[in-house]
DNA sequence: AAAAATTAGTTCCACAAGGAATTGACTACC
DNA sequence: GGTAGTCAATTCCTTGTGGAACTAATTTTT
């Protein structure tokens, strides 16, 4: 299934001589290989030819989902990642406050204030701190900001349809189980790891690393 | 499988009256909720109660893996994650060039130049050009950059074996045959698109945002 | 064959990101 | 019950990022 791609096959095949060291590369003595089939042909052997293939792919996945969307809310909303991604939790579930946005999401705290601020300057969320607790501050939508997400939030939803549909309804559910499964894991091993925690980075992240 | 999670139902319902318009949250009256289970909360509805959950999904899996990957990388090696990029696809294909490294990954190329030329100056890589074409130069590792890929890859490996492990062998490869059978897709979409092409950004992007 | 358009790589520059220290609010310990 | 430790949010400041303009090499047009 994967193979249908001879062109890949013919640069692997000519590179298989020690041309690394010497830095003369047996590219260009015909000009049989026009850049796109070049730049194709790199791609295929990153997604495909990779010891570490399967990140690649969900990597290359996640790039060629987020980028269009995310460029086209900067065009049309005049909003960063960032600030959209708060929109977005608060939409989710309102009453989050920025730190939680930032442990779940991995962006570091600062970059969210930043971002909340911003927002409520524009008047698309609100502040609001309870006799409770007055360190930390619950956000919420404003109709504006609701409006926002509205707008976009078709979309986003139209564009994973769009990328999931060669896939038939039950290979969907297929993908979805199987990664669920993986990301479960994962849950489970953070609750694990903290009887013994150390770090002091996001406590949804690293873990594994270092 | 994906219910046994009673805190965020509870979440759920207790916000589910008009309080997004007041400002006025629900919480705090009590203090059942602690932080912890508030953030897990928040995750979990981020991942499993949202429109574009599947996208969600793999962007947290994406982040996920790297996050730790990289920081270890930048630990060990002093090296940011575009040039350990770089050193991963010379490592994968030897004689790539900047721009086509920068076109597929989709970092922009003055990043990646200054990548590159970092690289160079700390002996990692060499270029090279050819007289039929002295615009680009063809990048190669040295055996200093072999090296630091051959002592980041197994981590790289282990990591990825590590987060597929909950999933057997079948279950992998049903993953991603799937996971290829979307990628395709957007390959055949992209290839298809180039007959009508207008937009000037990165080749193997945008198409479908804006 | 000269002029216009395209492409690889670099440089410039404004701005944003993110680490580290800071403030203010709360909690735990002894 | 005072002091040390923790946590949410902000501010400071350095660095890196990435858009845009630029140079040099090559291709295409007419």
């Amino acid at each position: 299934m994967t193979d249908n791609y001879p062109v890949e096959h013919a640069v692997a095949a000519s590179m298989a001589d020690g041309s690394a060291n010497t830095g003369i590369i047996p590219f260009g003595t015909g000009s049989e290989l026009l850049s796109r089939d070049r730049l194709d042909a790199f791609t295929h052997t990153r997604l495909w030819k990779n010891p570490c293939g399967f990140a690649a792919r969900f990597n290359y996945l996640a790039l060629r989902y987020n980028q269009p969307l995310y460029s086209w809310v900067e065009q049309e909303f005049g909003l960063s990642r960032v600030e959209f991604v708060v929109i977005y939790s608060l939409a989710l579930m309102d009453g989050v406050t920025a730190s939680e946005i930032a442990s779940s999401t991995a962006f570091p705290k600062n970059t969210l204030s930043r971002a909340v601020n911003r927002l409520a300057k524009l008047g698309y969320i609100g502040r609001s701190t309870q006799a409770m607790d007055r360190r930390m501050q619950y956000l919420s939508l404003t109709p504006f900001g609701q409006a926002i997400y509205d707008a976009a939030l078709p979309r986003f939803v139209a564009f994973e349809q769009e990328m999931l549909a060669p896939l038939s309804l039950v290979e969907q559910e297929t993908l979805n189980a199987l990664m669920a499964k993986v990301m479960l894991a994962m849950f489970a091993e953070d609750t694990k790891d903290d009887s013994e925690g150390d770090h002091e980075r996001h406590p949804a992240l690293v873990k594994h690393g270092a």
